[in-house]
DNA sequence: CGACGAGTCTAGTCATTGACAAGTTTAGGG
DNA sequence: CCCTAAACTTGTCAATGACTAGACTCGTCG
């Protein structure tokens, strides 16, 4: 960081993910400038599209990263053999939260180019380990269609962090931690009986 | 449209206001230029800022608007007496999908100034009417804690809103019209029985 | 009836941005 | 050792958001 650079940065790529993470974690993805950025990384303005070509393409290599973050850390959980479908959900609500730019970015399709195909190729990877998760989960809990078990969990633990991260959920109920609530809401309607 | 305009506009903030949901609607909220706006209402490029004061000012307003509609479209179903929480949720999906940049803006914070007034006073008016109507339904369906039950709800229609409109679901299930599916998603979790 | 004042709109300007085009430097394989 | 491809720079252009100052117009009050 302090080492004056040569002509090439080392690894620029990363460098300017990073300060877009930071700059889209602080103020949301409309603040991401790709001249800020490359000033950030002490480059010069037009550096960083050698990398991503576009802004969209910028945008876009941060949402393949985080579909590939998320599949991991549910491939993780699953791995650790947690048999209940709460703790996927909780899950996905901590990656919601902890790396609120990529969940940003990755579901909005009108900031990176959609059919990049690293991109249809991550989501996909990542839409089956869901569906895998669900699959793997106790028939009882789920009913006998795992196709709609997996949106009904995935539609309750997205819903549930968007809501979240939007200040939406705060006036419903008292000071909570976010993965307590979780827990209690998909009790709610995952649990033995209603 | 045809008519020549005199130095009046006439209701010039309802044009841009209008202008917004149709650029929104095809290309997304960071396609929103004032500029572009004011040339579609045939206006000079200074013009809507006078209405809206800032470009985060006009999308506020979109916002605000779009909680409106929300909650007299949930309102309304409510006074229709639908007895069933499946309805509520469909009311809420097909909001979402008949509205699509007002929802668009309403859940990205980052867009708008995030505590002007009127944005507070609606989101709080349509967050009570949704706590509301999930309090309104038979106590069975429920559990026993409003607040809790609010959220679940919320959360499985936002989130499968969400979903669907990023053409995350397609994947997982056959081809279905949107609200039957989340009909039968939210009937596998609200359900009698799972 | 006429002036005036607030609200509405125009015209002009500035810094910033995304995209593009050409040129420069560097590293590493042949 | 050279020479090509990748990485980076410099320069430029149209578009944009925000700001300022001024012009028009309508309703209201004297």
């Amino acid at each position: 960081m302090a080492a004056p650079r040569s002509y090439h940065h080392g690894d620029l790529r990363r460098a300017v993910l990073d300060a877009a993470i930071e700059v889209i974690t602080a103020e949301g993805p409309g603040a991401v400038s790709l001249r800020d950025l490359a000033r950030r990384a002490g480059v010069s303005h037009a550096a960083p599209a050698h990398h991503f070509k576009d802004k969209a393409g910028l945008l876009t290599a941060l949402a393949v990263e985080g579909y590939e973050l998320l599949a991991a850390a549910f491939g993780q959980a699953l791995g650790a053999g947690s048999a209940r479908l709460e703790e996927l959900g909780v899950r996905y609500v901590r990656f919601a939260l902890d790396h609120p730019a990529h969940f940003e970015v990755m579901f909005r399709p009108d900031l990176h180019h959609r059919d990049a195909p690293e991109l249809v190729a991550a989501q996909e990877r990542t839409g089956r380990v869901l569906r895998d998760g669900v699959a793997a989960m106790p028939a009882a809990r789920r009913g006998d269609d795992t196709g709609l078990a997996t949106i009904a969990a995935w539609s309750l633990a997205h819903g549930f962090a968007t809501l979240w991260r939007g200040d939406n959920l705060r006036r419903l109920v008292a000071d909570r931690a976010p993965e307590d609530l979780f827990r209690n809401t998909a009790g709610l309607l995952f649990g033995e009986r209603g």
